[in-house]
DNA sequence: ATTGACCTTCCACTCGACTGTAAGGGTTAA
DNA sequence: TTAACCCTTACAGTCGAGTGGAAGGTCAAT
């Protein structure tokens, strides 16, 4: 009882569209799946893995081309080359100060919010306004950002 | 001495272009410079770190329009409300949940990066080539990738 | 047998973030 | 004064990552 199923079920359980799953195709993310006799698309369990797979990638901020790399490396892995290994130490590196500028940047973030909670408190009641849109706070995506220099100068 | 430049030099010592920096004047990341007589861009060095500061912000994934809610924010510390408090508190979130993605994935492209050294050098000399391509050693950006799952169960 | 939900391909459109090009004016060094 | 090289605006084009919609085929239920 492998659970087989179309494209419209394969785009529900991964809270994609199938539109989006058929792009994926159509750019090499996804194999082209096996079709029933009158031309549906046919997936299996291991799709939905790979599309997670692509979604988590793309919400640390890779382009679908780096996607699609990565994808044909983890195919690659039983025939290692020095290309792969390359690559797997440029990404290592890359990762590393990505992390370290996060970090810092959390730090500053953090001291802010402490900073402006105090100052809020401080205001009366009816000076508690400002001009940030809603939207800001809705905003999604990798919504790491960098702040650090220029904060502890100027305060 | 307080060094003041046209809109090329400044393109020189943020490493963008000129078309760039009209760009982000155009969307409000940037204000708009005062002018010379005859119509050019005069900037200053603290338009320097702005730019610097745009740039690192998109490293680490950030759209311009997150940017310049962020610069906007930061224009408006002097008088926080609870809005901004809401938003330094989901970007911190979203920052938090980033780092520990990236840590996870650091370590396992790091066994990975064990494993494949170990199949590389028991393979004779002459079987070392492979299909990954230049370009994708080259790759920039945030370079950041998920791997995770799938990794270990195939092993 | 027809309705409605689902699937197919194909082509065009959007949106963000630039990038190119045209057509012209300003500044400096030979 | 003329070339070389900067600057200006304005508008069009590109590229990635989808999204919309038309025109039609399939399938299960009524």
């Amino acid at each position: 009882m492998n659970k087989t199923m179309k494209i419209g079920e394969l785009a529900k359980a991964t809270d994609l569209t199938t539109k989006t799953i058929r792009y994926y195709e159509l750019h090499r993310l996804v194999e082209a799946p096996s079709r029933t006799e009158s031309g549906y698309r046919v997936y299996g369990p291991a799709d939905v893995e790979r599309l997670e797979f692509i979604k988590k990638a793309k919400r640390l901020g890779l382009s679908l081309d780096e996607i699609r790399d990565v994808l044909m490396l983890h195919k690659q892995r039983q025939t290692p080359c020095v290309h792969v290994l390359a690559l797997l130490d440029r990404k290592l590196e890359d990762i590393h100060d990505i992390i370290r500028e996060l970090e810092d940047f959390r730090r500053e973030l953090e001291h802010l919010r402490i900073e402006s909670q105090v100052r809020l408190e401080q205001l009366p009641e009816d000076a508690r306004i400002c001009g940030i849109i809603e939207r800001s706070i809705h905003s999604k995506g990798v919504a790491a950002l960098t702040w650090m220099e220029g904060q502890r100068k100027k305060g």
